[in-house]
RNA sequence: GGGCCCGUGGUCCAGCUCGGUUAUGACGUCGCCCUUACACGGCGAAGAUCCGGGGUUCAAAUCCCCGCAGGCCCACCA
């Protein structure tokens, strides 16, 4: 018999030291798209841990069901939030450090926070490929993510071109809209009156310090205020400039006075108005988040003090009607907070407008876990309304594979294969159609979703592995959370459509959030962060793992609390236990052979039933609740009451004596099989002394066809005598009184031996 | 403004697709018990207007409508 009373978290290194998972590249794979996980401070998300814990659940699921699984494991490394925090760190700016020497401080960052990730990973008892990481800025990633810039460049799929474009002038770059998020923040709506004639036309607006880039007013056509007005001219305040009045459907005759001035600038809304109308722009807030020239006496303020300032010289002026204090959404980007400006700038576009449809078509044969998620995508695909900006002013990322020919500008790109670094290296080619031979290196780099869009294509050995491409290509599942739905995933299927017309995997598992105790999200500005290390390092990975298994639905937000991930830990304590009764007994290798027997194996098949129909949507909530709600609350405190007798041959003969130590095994072995995904640990530890091998080895067991008694009233039978020696203060080995009720014969021997039923 | 999700004992969650037993289980709480797997346990107990209001029905947590309260996503109301 297994002598240790319970669990101890401590021999799981020891286990894990033993796994081997082997993965055959001349098989077709069921290859797992795994996310690379972003580097972006310390320490690392305890949501982040709960969903590699779940990652792993999924590629040890496919394993137990027979699949050959490739299960890669790399960091993403590239773009703006390790920049951020080496910024933060070292207090230094990036534009004001050699590009050299803030590159090597940013992965001495990223070596550090890399670390830490990868041992809650191994921690946690992952068994992805350790031995083979892959990270987006190695030499070799960037060499294909340069290789497919170039041939979308020769196919036309990436162009430049000057647009407005969101700015955030924090981090001094164009970033896409996928990049921005909305927040509720304080406003002041100025109304201001502009001049009209021998009157006034009241305006309002929370952009005043924009009245220089103001080229227009419009109102709407069926706007009686306003009959017969289009073409009149109005006089901006404080710069005294005269603009045309236009009709326009976009002003609503129900909002402020029904007015709109129309700047170069203020929202989206000015950008489309501008082209529609043909108006002269004028940049108002210039590269530096400052107002330009333009501005007049504002130059050189940021664009909030600038508002105040021309608000008070408004009001000053007599132009100011009222003020009011208003909250609204406001676009910030995701990765720095600041609020974004949209400012006119030349960038590299990837074309994205003209594939929505193909990949809408592509989702429809996508499989999402859960169903409910894939709205995220298509509510996405609904709103893309411009083609994707891709290039980034920044330092940290994958070079932008364009060199220009000095004499004549002409962009050129170098033959893919290589990794290049056109502001480092001299043009690998020759020389320029128009004779020139100096070139200049572009300095941008590309949006980090540039690298990660193209992981499954990666991973996979695209254009550098032909083999393992045929057999690993396309995946078959990708994981992820659901807030990069609009990001990872999104481009992911475009990028993978664009290159390859293939769809890049037939699986998507959506995971949620992890919130905090109360329900909040969980951040490090807000102080609410948990640290999984010294959780897991406490209560160990399995009791982690089936916290998170068992604390939400598959695809739903859940709460990280400590106190509900130790006591996960009872769970396991259970299942040892159990499992220590049963090594005390040989496995005769029968079982079933008793109405009781036949019962529980009846129950254990339903059980089976319902974890292969999870398990086959990768949802770990059932399989965790429903195991444990058989293995506790019908197999130990029921069954194993029951039979224990039995099984001791106190009573019985042999053969009904071997029937109980049988079935016992039996479900044991199917509950161990059952949780192995879940729990590795424990399951393979217990296997390993029990029935030898390793349990990872093993397949899910299959429901069986048979003849299975019903449970009937079996289980409030046993609740009734338990309190009814109880109440009459007799110990639970007292011989009580009772008969065997109706339905339930088949199961008197045991019972009369379990309770000591004395015939009434 | 549009859309998606959600609201069940102190806490978390199941059930709702295909209406019908005393609404599932866990955590926590309380009481009793060391019964030869487990005190990291066993048994028992207390604890729920199933968000509110209408409707359909013999019957609604479950279906329909209207609200209210959350969460999230999208969006050009300046």
């Amino acid at each position: 018999m297994i002598p240790e009373k319970a669990w101890d978290p401590g021999l799981e290194p020891g286990i894990a030291a033993g796994w081997r998972h082997g993965f055959d590249r001349s098989r077709r794979a069921y290859t797992i798209d795994t996310p690379p996980p972003y580097p972006s401070g310390r320490p690392w998300h305890i949501g982040a841990a709960a969903h590699y814990a779940q990652i792993d659940m999924i590629a040890r699921t496919a394993r137990m069901r027979g699949m050959n699984v490739y299960f890669p494991v790399g960091i993403d490394r590239n773009g703006l939030p390790v920049e951020l925090y080496t910024e933060k760190k070292r207090k230094i700016r990036m534009h004001a450090t050699p590009r050299q020497e803030f590159l090597d401080l940013c992965r001495q960052s990223l070596d550090e926070l890399e670390s830490e990730m990868l041992e809650v990973m191994r921690s946690l008892g992952m068994s992805c490929d350790f031995g083979n990481i892959y990270r987006t800025d190695s030499a070799e990633y960037r060499a294909v993510t340069q290789a497919t810039f170039i041939r979308l460049w020769r196919e036309g799929r990436v162009y430049v071109s000057t647009r407005p474009n969101n700015y955030d002038w924090k981090s001094g770059t164009v970033i896409a809209d996928a990049e921005i998020t909305h927040e509720e923040r304080e406003s002041r709506l100025v109304h201001m009156r502009f001049g009209l004639g021998e009157g006034s036309i009241t305006i309002a607006s929370t952009r005043p310090e924009l009245l220089c880039a103001c080229r227009a007013v419009i109102v709407n056509p069926g706007d009686e205020r306003y009959a017969g007005m289009e073409g009149a001219e109005a006089v901006v305040p404080i710069t005294g400039r005269r603009v045309p009045i236009r009709y326009h459907r976009s002003a609503r005759p129900d909002f402020g006075s029904g007015a709109v001035m129309v700047c170069s600038y203020g929202d989206q809304n000015d950008v489309a108005l501008f082209r529609e109308l043909g108006l002269e722009e004028v940049a108002a807030i210039g590269p530096d988040g400052r107002m330009t020239e333009a501005a007049g006496a504002y130059a050189g303020l940021r664009p909030s003090q600038a508002r105040e300032k021309i608000i008070a010289d408004l009001e000053e002026a007599g132009f100011v009607e009222e003020i009011d204090e208003i909250r609204h959404m406001t676009p910030v980007s995701e990765r720095s907070g600041n609020a974004v400006e949209i400012i006119p700038m030349e960038e590299y576009y990837v074309r994205q407008t003209d594939m929505v449809g193909d990949v809408r078509g592509a989702s429809a044969d996508i499989a999402f876990h859960p169903e409910k998620h894939r709205q995220i995508l298509l509510n996405w695909l609904d709103s893309v309304g411009m083609d994707w900006p891709v290039s980034r002013r920044r330092f940290y990322g994958t070079e932008i594979p364009v060199w220009y020919c000095e004499s004549c500008g002409m962009a050129h790109v170098p033959e893919p294969g290589e990794y290049r670094r056109p502001w480092a290296e001299e043009w690998p080619g020759g020389p320029c159609g128009c004779g020139g031979t100096k070139f200049r290196g572009e300095e941008r780099t590309l949006d980090t979703w540039m690298d990660s869009s193209i992981s499954p294509l990666y991973i996979s050995g695209w254009n550098r592995d032909e083999e393992l491409f045929r057999s690993a290509y396309p995946a078959a599942l990708r994981p992820q959370a659901k807030d990069i739905v609009r990001t990872w995933l999104y481009y992911t299927m475009l990028r993978c459509r664009q290159l390859d017309g293939r769809t890049p995997w037939s699986e998507a598992w959506i995971m949620g959030y992890g919130l905090d105790g109360r329900g909040h999200k969980m951040s490090k500005s807000r102080g609410n962060a948990m640290d999984p290390l010294p959780v897991i390092r406490r209560i160990g990975a399995d009791a982690f793992r089936f916290w998170s298994a068992g604390e939400a639905g598959q695809g739903d937000d859940f709460r990280c609390s400590e106190e509900r991930m130790e006591s996960a830990r009872k769970f396991l304590t259970k299942l040892w236990n159990v499992s220590r009764f049963a090594s005390g007994m040989e496995d005769p290798g029968t079982s079933g052979g008793t109405h009781t027997d036949r019962w529980i194996l009846g129950e254990l098949d339903a059980l089976v039933r319902s974890c292969q129909d999870a398990y086959s949507r990768y949802d770990f909530f059932t399989v965790a609740t429903s195991v444990r709600e058989f293995m506790w609350n019908v197999f130990a405190a029921h069954y194993v009451e029951m039979a224990k007798q039995r099984a001791a041959g106190e009573g019985f003969d042999d053969a009904a004596r071997d029937s109980a130590r049988g079935t016992i095994h039996r479900v044991l072995r199917a509950l161990l099989r059952l949780l192995a995904p879940v729990i590795p640990f424990i399951t393979d530890g217990l296997w390993g002394r029990m029935y030898g091998g390793s349990v990872h080895s093993e397949r899910l067991p299959e429901p069986e066809e048979g003849d299975y008694p019903p449970r009937g009233g079996l289980l409030d039978f046993n609740s009734e005598i338990w309190n009814r020696k109880k109440s009459s203060g007799l110990s639970l080995r007292d011989p009580v009184r009772a008969g065997i009720p109706a339905g339930l014969e088949g199961f008197a021997p045991d019972l009369e031996a379990m309770h000591r039923l004395e015939k009434p």
